[in-house]
DNA sequence: ACAAAAGTGTTCGATATACACCCATGT
DNA sequence: ACATGGGTGTATATCGAACACTTTTGT
């Protein structure tokens, strides 16, 4: 899909503008989900406006990418990383928000697997994961569009597989367990977790399992699927 | 809520722009309910490119409005209408799709109550109200708009009260079953309807009835709330 | 032996679905 | 009187919620 036209404009060709356009940036919500907590990465910000202060990740969108491709490219610099998943949240376009001047920004959200590394990208002084308890102030509005991305990801993970983008491989019914409850940020019954995705054809079993302390060791298993399709799962 | 800015941009002021941006667009999905089909209003356009086709009402963001208000200000210049519904959709932003240069597209979509007497804009050929089943072909990418808005329209009418801005102030109870058919596309059971609606606190007696045909009166009905809330209906 | 997490079924209440007849009116 | 849409209840199946003990391992 992609960009359109006006039927209120239609002879304009955009070449020939009245008047100049915002600047388009991309925001970007990368979540991954910590022990008891889902985190987020913020940057720390060097120049100003609010120099110093945490923010959401982004960019501006170069003349020849499309929106997508600046979110994807903005998240590789900061994380170096594949396996994600990518997903357009909302468009933000109030004037005077960004007191540079005016920016639309298109918001995304993405769920990825470890914490990996960072690949600070240089131009920020400092990249962090932050527990959502424990969240510095945010520059800008960007507490707002970290708010609306929670509830859509509350929200879609009930009726969705995303979680696999939050997990390895390989994993124990409990730790997929322990991503439902972290994100939902309630606890869940573990006998009626299991019969749910047991009798949804969402994981397999791999065969293998894991030994880990002084007790019973746990089956391994795997995503049927690591496409997003709808299940109702909640 | 806004705009915002670039973690990797911390320092540039937009002002400062090193590239051209694209330009912003808006385009609204304007719904309503016919008689038996939801109904689309689309424009002629005039001008290349897709001169004679049919599109999605829309237009320009100005320099100094939101991103909201300028679909409001396309939707009021359409149909001249208040009372309506206008959520954001999608932000459509792949190049190259608009031939005349880059626009990238922020859709929205709007559910009305009557099909109301067309204000067809004067740089439009014509505006007319289209049943689903009996589109034209679309220009740009309209189509694929229009499946998305549908899709969104589907699935939020089943968990909240929006299609109180599709009903006038008050209506029995047998058409407000028909505007959940016609926009689920599937036949409702009466009794089943009526026992659903009657325990959400959705709709209350006005205490006045309809008298149509040959047949006993219908009893009349308005929403307790018009604003959208989220209930779970089906 | 014991500590620690893995694994496993049943009961009960609530909700969704299927289904058919009488009512009030206008002609 | 009859045709037309308005209005109403019950029985069954399905699904979600609550709830506790046995198993397997490492030390």
């Amino acid at each position: 899909m992609t960009s359109s036209s006006a039927g209120t404009a239609a002879g304009d060709a955009p070449a020939a503008r009245r008047h100049r356009y915002p600047a388009i940036a991309v925001d970007i919500v990368i979540l991954t989900a910590g022990d008891d907590d889902l985190q987020v990465l913020l940057v720390q910000r060097r120049g100003e406006p609010f120099a110093g202060q945490w923010a959401l990740p982004g960019g501006f969108v170069e003349e020849d990418e499309s929106v997508d491709t600046a979110a994807a490219r903005e998240l590789r610099e900061e994380t170096g990383v594949s396996e994600v998943y990518l997903e357009q949240l909302y468009t933000f376009g109030e004037p005077g928000r960004d007191p540079r001047g005016r920016v639309v920004s298109v918001a995304y959200y993405a769920l990825l697997r470890q914490p990996a590394a960072l690949a600070a990208a240089d131009d920020a002084a400092d990249a962090r994961w932050f527990p959502l308890r424990g969240l510095p102030p945010l520059a800008f509005d960007h507490a707002a569009i970290l708010d609306y991305a929670l509830t859509r990801v509350r929200n879609k993970v009930e009726y969705t597989n995303i979680v696999y983008s939050l997990l390895p491989e390989t994993f124990t019914l409990t730790e997929l367990q322990r991503v439902y409850e972290i994100i939902l940020g309630r606890a869940l019954d573990k006998r009626n977790f299991r019969k749910k995705i047991g009798s949804l054809d969402l994981v397999e079993p791999t065969g293998g399992e894991r030994r880990d302390g002084a007790h019973r060791p746990a089956k391994l298993y795997r995503f049927r699927s690591r496409e997003p399709i709808i299940v109702e799962i909640f």
